[in-house]
DNA sequence: CGGATGTCAGTCTAACTGAGATTT
DNA sequence: CAAATCTCAGTTAGACTGACATCC
């Protein structure tokens, strides 16, 4: 039914299948009221401490000015908080509250079973192929 | 620098590379004053022939109302055909022309060297099977 | 009648661009 | 001065939704 043009096309068959877990991955965050941006940046906070804007648009690969409006949006649900940085003024230094680490936590927990469905075809050593794999091309990437 | 619970998440993975393999491709298309829906659409007529825009969107997997707007920005370019389908008044037959065809050439040539760049990390073994495994996780998402 | 088709008018996310004010 | 930071406004592609008239 797909073309075979298509069918064996590296790009197509990766965007096709991002898009799929994409579909997964934003349902499942959505009745959670939360998203993508939102669970990225929690993680970055979570994993490596706070920080500024600048370097958690760094560690997430979200652009500066899409962590200004997602943190925004984390901040009226009490998950974030920007202090300013007594070190340097230009900057906030944003740290996770206790809410912010509980629905991480309860994020987590979600996406565990997303994946599980998302891999349901492959064996755990194919999982774990497919993510070694993925993982070369993506570090090739990174500026 | 990547979060630990991102680094390791197969959906993350795959959105990711997929995002940086859409930035390549969109980029080469763009240089040619095509899109992805574009090539899209241009395959599925050259590998499967004539077809009405409803047949073509389940082949490319885009949707009917944004077909429409595609083949409207193909036909403007004389790479594309409407007529109407003799048999069945609410269907039309979309045919690609000649120019369609050198554009669709023109644009897999390019392509190939893309999907190049894209996979340079990986040996040919390797890129086998990517393409295996990403095809097994796509087709159980088929509807 | 139900269902398919083509069309139009929207929404939404992710990613990105450009500009401005402030501070280092 | 150049460079970094935060913010706001706007754009794009891709995917999707809902509605409508037409036709099978």
């Amino acid at each position: 039914m797909t073309p075979p043009r298509l069918a064996a096309l590296p790009s197509w068959l990766l965007t096709q299948t991002a898009a799929h877990a994409h579909r997964l991955v934003a349902d499942t965050f959505a009745a959670q009221g939360s998203r993508g941006y939102h669970y990225r940046l929690l993680a970055a906070l979570a994993d490596g401490g706070p920080a500024s804007q600048a370097v958690l648009g760094r560690r997430t690969g979200i652009d500066r000015s899409d962590v200004v409006a997602a943190l925004n949006e984390l901040a009226d649900q009490a998950l974030i908080e920007r202090s300013p940085d007594p070190d340097d003024r230009r900057r906030n230094t944003v740290t996770i509250t206790g809410a912010g680490t509980a629905r991480l936590d309860h994020l987590d927990e979600v996406l565990t079973g997303v994946q599980d469905q998302l891999l349901a075809p492959l064996s755990p050593d194919e999982r774990a192929t497919l993510i070694r794999l993925l993982t070369r091309v993506l570090d090739q990437a990174a500026p």
